[in-house]
DNA sequence: GACTCTGGTAAGCTATTACTTACGGTAAGC
DNA sequence: GCTTACCGTAAGTAATAGCTTACCAGAGTC
């Protein structure tokens, strides 16, 4: 259930950029904003979903706030996609050795 | 950029309840719609979005055309899925050594 | 050749969503 | 204490998406 939640939050494009940007490394909500065609309070909208599918955490630093990428939700992820590629290779192969 | 189109494409909690049901096995629009409370023509335009993303082919028998997961789709979202993990566990790994 | 069963597509409606500007709130610097 | 910089949230809007019903097309059947 909860590769859902990631899959929904990593379908848009900028939500995406913004976890991409997170992957060189933890930045704060103006740093990610400066980077893309979005104001602020886009970014941190975006930023919140991606929380909430345990895709980021962040932690304050007096006023500023430092993304950085969260395990879980993108290991439900992983998970997922790694246990239906090994399903379809399977059934790849059952339908390969069908049609000789 | 292909796995964008899959990642959107299986955002959709009953367009992913298509794939999955495909999962089990190939099937026909008929018996994709049956098993799902949507009609078959929203399983239709479902399954075309899917085959644009790569993830499902279809094959004509008479008038019944017969679905079954495509490899190309899934295997980017599965290269990008896994690039990214690997990406994230070692930057675990150097703030894990930063803060002992 | 008409009928039936299969499926894709068009038109239309509703709901969601991604974005903007405007506002409020907290920590640091003078 | 006042300003400045950082950030989150509210309200409102325009675009997108998923669903339905209705219609159209092809392959098999009588």
């Amino acid at each position: 259930m909860a590769y859902g939640n990631s899959l929904a939050a990593l379908s848009d494009p900028t939500r995406r950029a913004v976890f991409e940007r997170l992957r060189a490394g933890p930045a704060t909500v103006q740093q990610i904003a400066d980077g893309l065609p979005v104001s602020r309070p886009a970014v941190s909208q975006h930023l919140k979903t991606l929380r909430e599918a345990d895709l980021v955490r962040h932690e304050a630093q007096g006023t500023a706030h430092l993304y950085s990428i969260h395990t879980p939700g993108l290991r439900a992820l992983r998970d997922w996609v790694e246990g239906f590629w090994d399903d379809a290779l399977e059934s790849f192969k059952l339908y390969a050795e069908d049609k000789p």
